[in-house]
DNA sequence: AAGCGACCCAACCGCAGGGAC
DNA sequence: TGTCCCTGCGGTTGGGTCGCT
């Protein structure tokens, strides 16, 4: 037994909507609003759609101040940033996004920034045999197409000119995220254990984590500690369910170089956590980057700048797999773990 | 001008979660 | 507590458009 059709699919009508069809939703939504129902919603202004069909244009379309098009490179920024950190979540990233609709967003990302930031990777024919070998290991089958994807813009960003590898440009460690990086450095972490996550746990963790650190905190600090720890919890859930509920996501895997003293990835991700912190909890008053930010975190100059960049994945399987006898990166990078 | 493929994006679909009963 | 209904979400589809040959 399936679920019941949301409504008679036979008589409804799909496809594109009428200038018609337009102006009697709006009319009506500009009226009276969606009553809760949208499902009834078609039945009341005689219209022969699905509620959801009505929903969506509404949503999508015909809701007042929706922009489409013209993304704005502020805009670009935020989805990529947005996009590593917690994956396709798509209304998450559209409420950051004044105006934008999940659709709208979604759209863009997979015809436009998607294939600027992957697709030079994708379309170039080196070391064919390689790619063949990466596709056919085991690990890489078990990762969806948008970790995979995750993974690359992650490592891309990597790159010695990235933002976040910057320190004049990545934002400051809260101290709890800067110790939790420094156990991660000093080889004691591991996020294979689940205590090993970078949240406070104990009382005096919690009470390191929630000491106000700058005016912005101060000024949270005044609020309920209740609150700052529901917020805390309520965005790292956010999280959990991206990544750190699975240690082998990429984004929650830490780049292990020999001779690298600092846990590039590790600091990636605090750094990605703090600024989408701000943002969740509207430290910043919607998301302001300084425009320094703005020009040294141009993923399509990175992207373009460098022909090694091509290539940066592949070397990095080649780095990891010529470091064990493994000729599995992938595989290399999870026993790291365990 | 016609054919073809690539690209774009509005719309659809199925599923999950939450609230009402 | 279980079921039903509705909403919201993310993945996918397919028709329109554009550019190349």
């Amino acid at each position: 037994m399936g679920r019941a059709p949301c409504c008679d699919k036979v008589n409804m009508k799909k496809g594109p909507w009428s200038p018609e069809e337009d102006a009697k939703l709006k009319a009506y939504m500009d009226k009276n609003g969606a009553g809760g129902n949208w499902l009834a919603l078609p039945h009341k202004i005689g219209m022969k759609r699905c509620g959801k069909s009505c929903r969506l244009r509404w949503l999508n379309y015909l809701r007042p101040n929706i922009k489409h098009g013209g993304f704005t490179e502020e805009e670009n920024n935020i989805i990529c940033s947005l996009y590593i950190s917690i994956g396709s979540r798509w209304s998450i990233i559209a409420a950051q996004l004044p105006g934008r609709t999940d659709n709208d967003i979604k759209n863009y990302w997979n015809t436009k920034l998607k294939k600027k930031l992957l697709g030079k990777f994708k379309q170039s024919n080196q070391n064919p045999k390689d790619m063949n070998q990466i596709e056919e290991n085991s690990y890489s089958n078990t990762l969806s197409n948008s970790t995979l994807e995750r993974l690359q813009l992650h490592m891309q960003l990597q790159s010695p000119f990235s933002l976040y590898n910057n320190p004049t440009l990545c934002p400051n460690l809260h101290p709890f995220q800067d110790k939790m990086t420094q156990r991660s450095m000093s080889g004691s972490f591991n996020p294979m254990v689940q205590n090993e996550i970078p949240f406070p746990h104990t009382k005096q963790e919690k009470d390191e984590f929630y000491k106000p650190t700058s005016p912005c905190d101060a000024l949270q600090e005044s609020s309920s500690k209740d609150n700052l720890v529901e917020n805390y919890y309520n965005y790292s859930s956010v999280h959990i369910n991206a990544s750190w509920n699975n240690p082998m996501d990429p984004i929650f895997l830490p780049k292990k170089v020999e001779g690298e003293k600092n846990n590039v990835g590790i600091q990636q991700v605090c750094a990605l956590q703090d600024e989408l912190d701000d943002i969740l909890n509207d430290k910043t008053m919607g998301y302001k980057p300084h425009e320094d930010h703005i020009a040294e975190f141009d993923c399509f100059r990175e992207m373009n700048s460098s022909n090694d960049n091509l290539i940066w994945w592949y070397n990095d399987f080649e780095t990891k797999s010529s470091a064990t006898s493994n000729s599995s990166g992938f595989v290399n990078q999870s026993n790291y773990f365990v």
